[in-house]
DNA sequence: CACGCTATCGCAACACGTAGCGATAAGAGG
DNA sequence: CCTCTTATCGCTACGTGTTGCGATAGCGTG
C-alpha cells in the first residue's frame, strides 16, 4: 500500500520539499503543524516512538496536539516516508526513512536491539514465502528472544549463587 | 524465565487444581478473583486479548477490576500457563496453554492469521540463531504481511477499474 | 483577490493498560 | 481457632494513543 518514492537526497534524511509537493499533489494540505513535524523528523536518527515525537514537537511549539502528530505520522507512513515496527513492549517505533528495509532482533533480558539487513531478513521469511506464498513485511518484523550474551550468562549462573 | 510444568490433561485445557497448587507452593495466594479468571480461561479457546478476558470475567462478576485481571495474567504467563504474541495493531493476544509453541502469520489486508508449527517456526529463526546466536521466542513471533490470496488479488486489480 | 470545498485542526471523551497506595484477607504457624 | 506476615485487592491517577465533532484554514478556481 505504502508507496516508496524515489529520493535524490542522502539516505536517512527527509527531503521535506518533496514531501510538501507530494502532499499537495494528492489533494492533501501542507500546514504549519505538518511542517513542524517534518522538521522534527529531519533532526531525528534511528528509532523513535510517537510520544517522543510529540515531546520534540512540543519543544518547538508547546501548543502541539498529540492527535495531530499521530495523524500526520499515519499520513507519512502511508506515503512511504516512515515505517514502524514494535518494541518488546508492543509500542510502535518509527523509522525515519531507513536507508534500506530492515528487520529487528530484540533481547528481552538486556533490551538491546540489532538490525537485520534486507538479505538476512529475507532469509528469515523465505520459508513462509515458499510454503504459504506469504509476502512478509520485513520492516515491521521484530524477533524477540535472548541474545547470545544473555543466553551464556544464564548458562553460567543457573541459580542464585547461595 | 517462564517455566512450563508437565501436565496430565488434554492439550488446550488448564488444570486449575494444578495452578492452585503451584501458586500456593510459590508462596502466592489462591483467591476468588484468580479462581474466576481461571474459570474464564478454561472456557476459552485460541487467542484472546486482555480486555476480552476482563469482559468475560465481568459477565460472571460485574465487580471485576481490570488491574486484577491483568496482574493475574502476568502471573500465569510467568508460571508458563499462558503466552502472548501481538496482533497487527500491537495489542497483546494471549494463548491459553497452546498444545505446542507456535508462531503466527497475519495478513494486513484481510486480517486472517495462520499458525506456524514449531518446526516451521524453527526454520524461520534458524538464520538468526546461526549468525547471531540469538535464541528467538517463537511463541511471541508474529510475521505481518500479505497472504497469497491478497497478493494475487492485488496483481489482478492493479488500479481501480474505471 | 475573493469564493467555496473540504482536509485538517484542537478539543474532549474514550479505550486499554500500568503503577502506587492503603486496606483486606490468604494461609502458615502456634 | 488466633495471630502475624505480606500477597493481593480495589481505587485512583497516569501514559499512550484513537476517535468523533464542530471550527478553521489550505488551496484550487474564477
Ligand atoms: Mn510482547
Ligand atoms: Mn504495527
Ligand atoms: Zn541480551
Ligand atoms: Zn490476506
Amino acid at each position: 500500500m505504502a508507496v516508496r518514492p524515489d529520493r535524490s537526497v542522502a539516505s536517512g534524511t527527509i527531503a521535506w520539499t518533496q514531501v510538501r509537493d507530494e502532499i499537495r499533489a494528492r489533494g492533501l494540505r501542507w500546514t504549519a503543524q505538518r511542517r513542524r513535524i517534518l522538521e522534527v523528523l529531519e533532526a531525528t536518527r534511528g528509532h523513535v516512538t510517537g510520544s517522543e515525537l510529540v515531546e520534540r514537537c512540543r519543544e518547538r511549539d508547546p501548543a502541539t496536539t498529540p492527535s495531530t502528530v499521530y495523524r500526520t505520522l499515519d499520513v507519512l507512513e502511508e506515503l512511504g516516508y516512515l515505517s514502524h515496527s514494535h518494541s518488546a513492549a508492543g509500542r510502535e517505533e518509527f523509522h525515519v526513512m531507513p536507508e534500506a528495509e530492515h528487520a529487528h532482533l530484540q533481547c528481552r533480558v538486556c533490551g538491546r536491539t540489532w538490525e537485520l539487513d534486507a538479505d538476512e531478513a529475507e532469509s528469515v521469511v523465505d520459508p513462509v514465502a515458499r510454503s504459504h506464498g506469504f509476502a512478509a513485511d520485513l520492516g515491521h518484523l521484530t524477533i524477540l528472544g535472548r541474545c547470545a550474551v544473555c543466553v551464556s550468562a544464564e548458562a553460567a549462573e543457573p541459580r542464585l549463587p547461595a
